[in-house]
DNA sequence: CTGGGTTATGCAACTAGTTGCACACTGGTG
DNA sequence: CACCAGTGTGCAACTAGTTGCATAACCCAG
């Protein structure tokens, strides 16, 4: 499971509550791997039962109280393992394809207004994604902000091919209608 | 669920028992749309039940029995179904990412080796689509053999795309150790 | 002072996917 | 003839992820 590991990586990097772990989440690891606040809770009670992190109760005016994890040694240690093992290479699951697959079955001009709407999808995450890169990453950048920076362009490169895709897709879908 | 949908694609294209379908997400609809022969099984179950897809059983001789299946017509109305509704976009859910996000923490050469692996992995499953494409999609196709290659260009660019990013990403942390 | 938005945590029930194993039959190899 | 590989179906138990809801405190606007 990655999603312990991913909370280790951004509580590591700074400490936090589970509410604040799904906004990072929505921000920026979750460009990469998404999680919802019910996934988060529910993995953060798991790590605290193996003693990956501790949590903290603190006390908020204005705001209700928040519970504040920290990783611990034997936290670090555990990423650490992981970040040494070997992990399975990723694959696309993209439910596009299979309706691309079926367009023999489909109506063409509903298939295309679909294709069109994934590629405005993949068109905006792009232009999203290139202006984090100019405002976090414009000079050249070092350690943590560096390996953060290699991660968006793992992100802006799948998105630009998706792009791509989706354009082939329409340009050869369109001159056969067939 | 798009499992569903994606037995449907296949079985429309062409009849199969449970252990044919698991073979053929082997080697193509799998490429994008993974499944194991466990889940196949159970949804063909759940999809008999559902009225999409009947089953007929088979005697062979030199073989055991098998249940070949078959797409209703209520089956073809749900899949056109399916695919006229939008869909979500998909967004790639890379472990590695999270890896080089945690760099920091890490072991560097065992990283690096880790990257490496992920490298070599994606420019095997390039090699394999790129052979595909050559031997099914040389010449001009049409119809639905235009609609596999289509299919067969995403995991050609999505390859490539992961390829290069490996290729950055080792650049990047070799020239800075730090 | 009511209603909507944000912060904050959580349960319950569900769907989806993985892993390990079992059974059965056949053909080929040593 | 014993064993392995391939074909074929399936159960059981598990892990992972989703969805809907509940609760509770605060802030601000109308």
């Amino acid at each position: 499971m990655a999603l312990e590991h991913a909370i280790l990586v951004s509580l590591d990097e700074r400490d936090g509550s589970g509410y604040e772990l799904a906004r990072r989440f929505e921000r920026s690891i979750g460009f990469f791997w998404a999680a919802t606040h019910q996934q988060i809770y529910r993995t953060l009670k798991r790590m605290v039962g193996e003693g990956w992190v501790v949590g903290v109760d603190v006390a908020q005016d204005s705001r209700p109280d928040k519970r504040v994890y920290s990783v611990t040694n034997t936290g670090r240690v555990e990423l650490r393992r992981w970040l040494a093992q070997p992990g399975e290479p990723s694959f696309l699951r993209d439910e596009l394809a299979v309706k691309i697959r079926g367009a023999e079955r489909a109506d063409l001009p509903a298939l295309l207004a679909e294709v069109e709407r994934h590629r405005a999808a993949h068109a905006e995450r792009l232009v999203v994604y290139l202006a984090i890169e100019e405002r976090d990453f414009a000079g050249e950048v070092r350690g943590r902000a560096r390996h953060q920076h290699l991660v968006l362009r793992g992100g802006i490169r799948a998105e630009q091919a998706l792009v791509e895709w989706c354009d082939e897709v329409l340009t050869a879908l369109r001159e056969d209608p067939k």
